[in-house]
RNA sequence: CGAGGUGUGGCGCAGUUUGGUAGCGCGCUUCGUUCGGGACGAAGAGGUCGCAGGUUCAAAUCCUGUCACCUCGACCA
């Protein structure tokens, strides 16, 4: 998959935005080699066994065949962890809170684009810590980062808590998940922070000396968001007409057309807008001679939330006109002022987005209380299926082959009380779970 | 890996059954007229039909082999 300029632009945004909250929390981003040898991987049992189908291999350097083949990375713990057992000594070395930008490799059989890509471009964070409890608070705090930035910057709402055990990440204790909703109800894994306790410390014989004199295993964290968070964005804001982007990651924010651009005036003016609106916002001026009506086409495809008409008549006025991707709506303003116009126009935009997506989600989410009410919402109904659990993996299987695929998204930090008994088996249920289709 | 399908200018396709040496729409180039919702006219550029072999006077079209891609299923830490 080749991401082009426009696509680019939107992850440029999105990373930074994500960036500043990475620095904010205390974390340093770092590099880590892009092969993994292969017995690096193996130290951890669960975590090679997750990963192996999945992995390509480098086999040859140069001419010469290895003698010990090399993974393409498709996540980092285990190089992360080669390297914390070489710097970290003591509890002074703590806590390590490291973030990686990077590529990874995983041979997925079926792809889709920037949901399930074989390489894609993202964040890993990877953090050791001297106690249980602050790895703990670091995984809440990571998983609250990325909840914050949907709501915040990409304006789509979510589902989050807890992995089920048959879900969770190859070697962690804990996966906690951000589960947003497409608008065609299916679910995407958009985000996940993993607390590993001290298992991979003891694989890779990470140790510090602790306050009490003694050898201590540190407690471990990783975390992670990808360029499915594109996907993601396309995937619940668009329409039929094509992309509908957030102002905070749009690439370009303000569109101004001129109309009649031939005619005296009318480019002079809209270049002076342009000087001042490009101070305040991604702006774009497309001075080029394509009709209007194909430019009005070109950037609602192209999702760009504002765009500004100016025109002999409005110059006439001292006003433009400013339509909203979103709702289509054209607003007669005047160019006075216009910077504020604007910066409330993208704001309320951002709003309203969220909130149609909220409600989409919403409207998507059903209660089953039996398991027939289960197969029955899974077959005719999109979205996602809140309904009680037991606990036993068996019953998560079971649904997800009754269902063709409905598979648990995650237990909420607060569950709801839908019943005393599993909807699958009817023993005594444990927790409420979201379940659902997933890309 | 299982089943099915498709390869023809940049993109999307027709033509293959009934062999006669390539066509349409969009896009692209130039000029002119247009310009408040994907403009119009005229003139152009661009492909030997995935690849290899075979049959034939003649192959995009028939035969054999091969490669690639797509869809569905399985798989998806």
């Amino acid at each position: 998959m080749v991401i082009r300029p426009y696509g680019y632009a939107i992850w440029e945004n999105m990373r930074n935005d994500m960036d500043r909250r990475f620095k904010e929390t205390g974390h340093e981003n770092v590099y880590m080699p892009m092969f993994i040898p292969e017995s690096l991987l193996q130290k951890e049992k669960d975590h090679v066994e997750g990963f192996a189908p999945e992995c390509a291999w480098v086999t040859i350097g140069g001419s010469e065949k290895l003698n010990e083949r090399l993974c393409v990375r498709p996540t980092s713990e285990t190089l992360f962890c080669e390297h914390y057992a070489k710097v970290v000594n003591t509890y002074r070395d703590l806590p390590k809170l490291y973030n990686q930008w990077c590529s990874v490799v995983r041979w997925e059989k079926t792809t889709r684009p920037f949901l399930r890509t074989s390489e894609f471009l993202w964040q890993e964070g990877h953090t050791l810590h001297e106690t249980e409890e602050e790895a703990r608070e670091e995984t809440q705090r990571m998983l609250q980062v990325y909840i914050d930035f949907y709501k915040e910057t990409l304006a789509i709402p979510a589902v989050f808590g807890a992995k089920t055990e048959k879900e969770r990440f190859a070697g962690a204790k804990e996966t906690y998940t951000v589960e947003p909703m497409m608008h065609n109800g299916v679910a995407l894994q958009g985000g996940t922070s993993h607390y590993f306790g001290d298992g991979f410390a003891r694989a890779f014989d990470i140790t510090y000396q602790g306050r009490d004199n003694k050898l201590h295993y540190p407690h471990q964290t990783s975390w992670g968001t990808s360029t499915r968070m594109i996907g993601a964005l396309i995937m619940v804001h668009s329409d039929d007409d094509g992309l509908v982007l957030p102002p905070k990651v749009a690439p370009i924010q303000v569109a101004i057309i001129p109309i009649a651009q031939h005619k005296e005036g009318v480019l002079d003016k809209a270049n002076a807008l342009y000087e001042s609106l490009k101070k305040t916002f991604r702006t774009k001026l497309d001075d080029s001679d394509q009709s209007p009506g194909w430019k009005f086409a070109q950037y609602e495809m192209k999702g760009v939330p504002v765009r500004l008409e100016l025109g002999p008549k409005d110059i006439e006025k001292n006003q433009c006109v400013l339509v909203r991707r979103d709702t289509r709506e054209k607003l007669f303003v005047s160019l006075d002022g216009i910077e504020d116009t604007i910066t409330a126009l993208l704001a309320q935009i951002h709003d309203d987005m969220y909130n149609r997506a909220l409600e989409n989600m919403h409207e998507k989410t059903h209660v089953a209380t039996t398991y027939d009410e289960f197969l029955d919402i899974a077959e005719n109904t999109p979205g996602f299926i809140k309904a009680m659990w037991c606990g036993d993996s068996a019953c998560e299987d079971k649904l997800k082959d009754a269902t063709g695929g409905v598979k648990s998204r995650c237990i909420p930090f607060e569950e709801e009380h839908l019943a005393d008994t599993c909807v699958c088996c009817g023993k005594p249920a444990k927790h409420m779970v979201y379940w659902g289709k997933q890309y």
